[in-house]
DNA sequence: TAAAATTCTTGACTTAAGTTAAGAAATTAT
DNA sequence: ATAATTTCTTAACTTAAGTCAAGAATTTTA
């Protein structure tokens, strides 16, 4: 196994000279599946030609992150969003009386930060959580906002992207407003079951907004 | 008291001939009032020159609303994004059982439309009503796109309303995950009381997620 | 202003989820 | 491989909210 640095601080140099993917991926720093991921999930929202998604991946930086690692950590402001080729995270906070709650998972491939704290570049309030081990790319608010202003393209890819994790967002409330625990909790074994297996029951309660035991009766009631 | 169409289509026209606000609201079709508030709103998120002003507000029309009106029904595709320079608005939808359910309610001034209609042009599953009789600005979704098309200021402008939305939404679900029926109320009522006093109990029950006899019960049990 | 419609409250009863606690099962780390 | 930790289940009991129903209060409308 080749030991990697935690950033390959080199790498927007690499691609601004125009050195293909393909080197990169042979130098086992950055592998040719995250690139190739991110490329196709920016082309779902925006066209970009290997001009501009050369400008684009130029601002991003590479990390090896271990299971349970934090990506974000709650009172600190999020100044980065990553990007996530494969895996998943998990966003939980504690309330004021202690107890922890997961409050959302986001799995790849996608967009992720803290965009409540990200966008107003206040302190957070959630912890996000790597699930499993996985290499992320990364950009720097002050990059971003420099290729907002610079480039239309990436400000639409902004807009789309926001708009998206709005109807995320508003999909998830509305769950609360119209289903049961017990539907919530149905519908997502339908929707993701092999998350499901993989996430622990007291994460999953708490993102259904209900107690862990309350789940297991949930299941078990389910079950016959 | 001076009738006026549902819609003063010249208005785009009357803008691009650059005739003056108070040449409009002298009219008496559309007041000095709600153009402040328009120009004043937006002039929150990006910055406008009279051009640009003039470009962005020529893609807008006018529209009295009644009270109970529906500015959206469920089922037809939002086509159009209002703009809310006084009253409110309440979100609601059917469940498959029958039951109504209260999801949301925007205030003025503010761009309200029901974003997971507009934004991938599929019909709506809420309605969208006034609760308060209102004069109301809109542009359609072409007429949008072309501005986000050819002016990189609205496009941005979109991007920061679409996260704005989006940080609203999520502090309406971790209300969810955080408080308990009761929380949520005692939140309200200190947060916007003047809103509570008017809206029915039984539409903030549902948007707390509630029954209308639950809401009651938390709401004397307060009193004591 | 009177009738109609809507809004709100209360009571009796049911139900689903919370709480506390204990221990079993499974996974992870040494 | 074993110990430590984490995850999951079950039981007994409590509590908050749901349901159904009836009627009072308020607002709207004709």
């Amino acid at each position: 196994m080749v030991k990697l640095p935690d950033a390959f601080v080199n790498f927007k140099v690499v691609i601004n000279n125009h050195l293909s993917i393909e080197l990169l991926s042979m130098n086992d720093r950055i592998s040719e599946n995250t690139l190739k991921s991110f490329r196709a999930f920016v082309n779902k929202f925006i066209l970009t030609d290997d001009k501009l998604f050369d400008t684009l991946i130029s601002n991003f930086e590479y990390k090896k992150v271990a299971r349970k690692e934090l990506l974000l950590e709650a009172s600190k402001t999020a100044n980065k969003i990553f990007f996530l080729s494969e895996g998943f995270v998990r966003f939980y906070h504690t309330k004021n009386d202690g107890t922890e709650v997961t409050s959302d998972f986001y799995f790849a491939p996608g967009f992720i930060t803290s965009f409540t704290s990200f966008i107003d570049q206040k302190p957070s309030i959630v912890n996000i959580q790597a699930m499993v081990k996985m290499d992320v790319l990364f950009i720097k608010y002050k990059d971003l906002m420099a290729l907002y202003d610079n480039e239309h393209k990436v400000e639409r890819l902004g807009r789309l992207l926001a708009e998206q994790v709005f109807i995320t967002s508003e999909k998830h409330l509305l769950s609360f407003l119209n289903d049961t625990p017990q539907d919530r909790y149905l519908w997502l074994m339908k929707e993701y079951p092999e998350y499901v297996k993989n996430i622990p029951l007291h994460y999953l309660a708490s993102y259904l907004g209900i107690t862990a035991e309350s789940l297991s009766r949930i299941r078990n009631r389910s079950v016959k």
